[in-house]
DNA sequence: TCGTGTTATTGACACAGTCCAGAATTGGAA
DNA sequence: TTCCAATTCTGGACTGTGTCAATAACACGA
């Protein structure tokens, strides 16, 4: 029996009552060594890894994944949908308008800012999502 | 010479160096009677109003719009693009994640709250975007 | 090892939008 | 009023992202 790291990609499925597969340990493996990759990045990344996946099971883990809480989906406009095992920190990002790079922003006040609008309409409202629009360096220079 | 609003959309269009047509004032209207409407949904009123638009048309002239800053054009996760005439206030939204619907929130704090995020990575941010979710009046009531 | 329910594969399909290209129409400057 | 450039139309093909449905393979508890 060999001992396990905590966060282990197998007791953390396992912890969520998801059946082990080398499909999902792969997706996991991808979405946690480079973070706000897209659907297709992901498939590229595991097929590689694993030889064959279809995309079906891409996005389905991708899903399980998402609605376990064991990674997030964000979806810029203008972009396709991508992912990230960093969970729970509520942090924010910033993507550049010409090449579509997205980088990670830190709440900028307090622990929870911007989660209280001033009119809520009735609304019941879970979540405040905080997009930054801009340039990135490198898009910068190229003018 | 018939005397004309100051926001005439004719002028409108004038002041930005873009010829006035029957379909752009149409699309025009459309937006400011009612915002966040689809693509779709402006293409439907603009031909009930003047019996026959493009697809094309419609598309360009949002295209066109949102260029000059006469419109805004809005991009919530799972939804087509929605459209508005409330433009250069800087208010957020909030959005049904049941049924989609999409209302105005006025920015929380100060003029231009979540502007300041912690770290910006060498980005040059020019937007701050916030997007609320959660369950309006009706769906809340439909559990 | 077996059996059952879960997951993966496959291929078709949906949706929102874009592109195309020639012809027709229209707006507005002169 | 004339004329050119800008705009629209027709109408289909096409793209990227994602979903559905049927079948096959697999995971894992018994
Ligand atoms: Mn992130
Ligand atoms: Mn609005
Ligand atoms: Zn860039
Ligand atoms: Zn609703």
């Amino acid at each position: 029996m060999p001992k396990r790291h905590l966060t282990d990609p197998v007791d953390l499925l396992r912890e969520h009552g998801m059946q082990v597969t080398v499909q999902r340990l792969a997706v996991l493996r991808a979405v946690s060594q480079r973070p706000h990759l897209t659907a297709d990045d992901i498939e590229k990344m595991v097929r590689t890894e694993i030889g064959t996946v279809s995309r079906q099971a891409v996005y389905d883990t991708l899903a399980v994944l998402t609605a376990n809480g064991l990674i997030r989906r964000i979806q810029p406009a203008h972009s396709p949908a991508r992912f990230e095992d960093r969970v729970d920190d509520n942090h924010h990002h910033v993507v550049c308008r010409q090449c579509g790079r997205v980088a990670d922003v830190d709440c900028a006040v307090g622990s929870a800012p911007c989660l209280e609008p001033a009119h809520r309409h009735g609304f019941v409202i879970d979540e405040a999502e905080v997009m930054y629009w801009g340039l990135c360096p490198d898009c910068q220079i190229a003018r």
